[in-house]
DNA sequence: GTAGGTGCAAAGAGTTTGCATACGC
DNA sequence: GCGTATGCAAACTCTTTGCACCTAC
């Protein structure tokens, strides 16, 4: 693990601790985003005796740090977790594999701007996914 | 309630009961989205015997008859529902009441069309919402 | 009259909390 | 060493299911 993101903890205020550290190496490496629980599976097969409350206070407690994003999506009942990125950015969602591309232009800020005019609206943010089908899996679509 | 929604019914092959007709006159009034438990509460107050069950059923077959659309948003971690539109639509969501303004417009198809080429991802569908104050919730805000 | 819908109660998931022990700083 | 974090178990909340009765067609 970069030690990057292992300092990261501390410049928030939080302690490096096992569990913390081998959450956070998950949320890196992984290209999806993932549930609590499917950050517990992955963490039980590296350290057996991790629970999974313990998953779900360290989450808590990097989303009021602002390490991790929470993210609700169309395909999933359960709120999503990802890491955080420096920039803005939208989701291009694979609705087979679910991997994630994170795509760093936004083509919003004008539109964003006639909808304030038009219904009087003072937009603070916006949320803005794609639901397709990636590379690979219009490959493997073509191929069955 | 209109003729039309209560023929919306029959025409999906649903059975106009006394139930469905209160979820789909409540989702029909109001102008946010709502969790299956904010539709019982305000359901038991036109209907003390009506039960919570019920009403998830209800969503369950009007989802699959696509008579409503299930949402999931940034601020809410339950499942919300919204009777469909007609056309494809987009939401301005006013973080203070949580009303939902509908805009027929959308800024993207060329914007899908970029993202397509550029990480050979085929679009299917997409997602956009506003978060932001509404007019009322802006003059609140000024005043206090 | 019959198929399907409903209310109730109980079961199942998912998430949160209390408490004694363990660990990072 | 101190204060916080963790693991475990129990509590709590949200959602689903089984079953007997009821109702729209």
């Amino acid at each position: 693990m970069s030690k990057k993101l292992r300092d990261w903890l501390l410049s928030v205020g939080l302690k490096r601790t096992k569990p913390r550290l081998l959450v956070l190496d998950i949320l890196h490496k992984n290209e999806h985003f993932m549930s609590a629980d499917d950050i517990f599976v992955k963490a039980k097969k590296v350290d057996k005796s991790i629970s999974l409350s313990t998953v779900y206070r360290i989450l808590e407690s990097f989303v009021e740090k602002e390490i991790v994003s929470p993210v609700t999506l169309e395909y999933s009942k359960h709120l999503l977790y990802e890491l955080k990125h420096e920039t803005h950015a939208h989701h291009l969602i694979c609705l087979s594999c679910k991997k994630v591309i994170h795509v760093h232009n936004c083509p919003l800020e004008s539109f964003e701007k006639q909808m304030g005019d038009q219904y009087d609206f003072k937009v603070k943010n916006h949320k803005l996914e794609f639901y397709g089908l990636c590379s690979a899996c219009q490959a493997k679509e073509n191929a069955s």
